[in-house]
DNA sequence: TTACAAACATGAGTAATCCTCACATTTGCA
DNA sequence: TGCAAATGTGAGGATTACTCATGTTTGTAA
């Protein structure tokens, strides 16, 4: 990231702006994203201008400061939306599990559908690439692993109602890492290579979560 | 403005800059990547200004952009050098190993020295933070990750010589990946819980390459 | 209806930083 | 010794994130 101005060392998790309560406003703020997240697409975050985001959503570059600390807090905005949704998704795949056939399927189609978000979707890979670098991003990114891990892991004392509580999560945080790493790598090489990836990771997660 | 043709040995992906020549500057350089390298384990790499690293190395500003076209390359050439120790170390690592269980304790303890290296050495932890960010980093990462998976290819191939070699290639590569990313996420968790990561990486990598 | 405070909107201006370039100095060598 | 190439310099150009003084709109209570 640029990061030009920016002060040494501070983390900042959302500073404080005012938050929109009219209509109007509520209305400029889904504009301003909407915005961001275009130009995200078209040339990655790094490149997005502040200026072309405030006239790409017809508002002026005080505006977006309104609701915006910084640059970062709009890509984090976006990136909070992604989390919010994926969760809903995984949550309503691993409640149901009940035994090692249906891990096996449910965990494949998480793979799978995240596996074509990423290749599909360039706001997202964006995003989740800059993950490394922008310490709130990293923070939302861990939160997030976590909280889908919990899933694996109720499912997982479920199916090995034996095995020690802290093994079995730090299993299921250690496998989604992966898949998270798996599937970053698999859209940065060619798509043959990158189903083989995916493929070999499946079946790499699936025997470690199964069979321990 | 010179055109000239630079040598042929620029193998690197982005330096359209003199390469130094005579003693003096070549010592110069020197002095300019330890002032890089000191300012990075100190602020990080994002943080780190390019007039600060001139100022450290007892340098003018343009002598810095005489030899480095740019910020990131300074960045990329201090990552470069680090590759290439390591490699030398994975290489001696593995050459020799002929069984399962050689296997096992050379891939264990390469294992270890790499989470040691990036617990201790914080501008290695930086550089390969920001990987995913820079693609001149990203590139240079990958290739050394298939480098090094090589050396595991070659391993497998005498234990397994019956083994699809492309799926042995697709398995080396993705554990060397997957190791890479345990050890980054192992050193942005607690320690506790990142020597339980790094133990679980072990099993489940070992799972993959010992018994397919 | 009107008065008014709070929310909202504006964009020229500020500050920080990367990098260039015209010119000065040093080095290797014929 | 002369000279071209390599090296050294730092003020200044260019870009861009972000601020702030000032103007406008909105909800609401008298």
């Amino acid at each position: 990231m640029d990061e030009r101005t920016a002060k040494p060392d501070q983390a900042a998790i959302a500073s404080p702006r005012r938050s929109p309560s009219q209509q109007r406003s509520r209305e400029r703020v889904e504009r301003m994203l909407a915005a961001a997240s275009a130009l995200i697409a078209e040339q990655g975050s790094d490149a997005m201008r502040m200026g072309e985001v405030a006239e790409k959503a017809g508002v002026s570059i005080g505006s977006l400061y309104q609701f915006f600390p910084d640059k970062r807090a709009i890509v984090w905005a976006l990136a909070e939306r992604y989390t919010a949704e994926s969760q809903a998704c995984i949550s309503a795949a691993l409640t149901d599990v009940g035994d090692a056939g249906g891990l096996k399927q449910a965990f494949s189609e998480l793979v799978d559908i995240y596996y074509q978000l990423f290749l599909a979707e360039p706001v997202m890979r964006d995003i989740w690439s800059g993950t490394q670098a922008d310490k709130a991003l990293r923070e939302l990114e861990l939160a997030d692993s976590r909280a889908n891990a919990e899933f694996l892991v109720a499912v997982l004392k479920r199916l090995r109602p034996d095995a020690d509580p802290v093994q079995l999560e730090t299993t299921a945080f250690l496998v989604w890492q992966m898949g998270e790493a798996a599937v970053r790598l698999a859209i940065s090489v060619d798509r043959e290579e990158g189903d083989r990836l995916v493929a070999a990771y499946k079946g790499m997660a699936l025997r470690e979560l199964l069979a321990e």
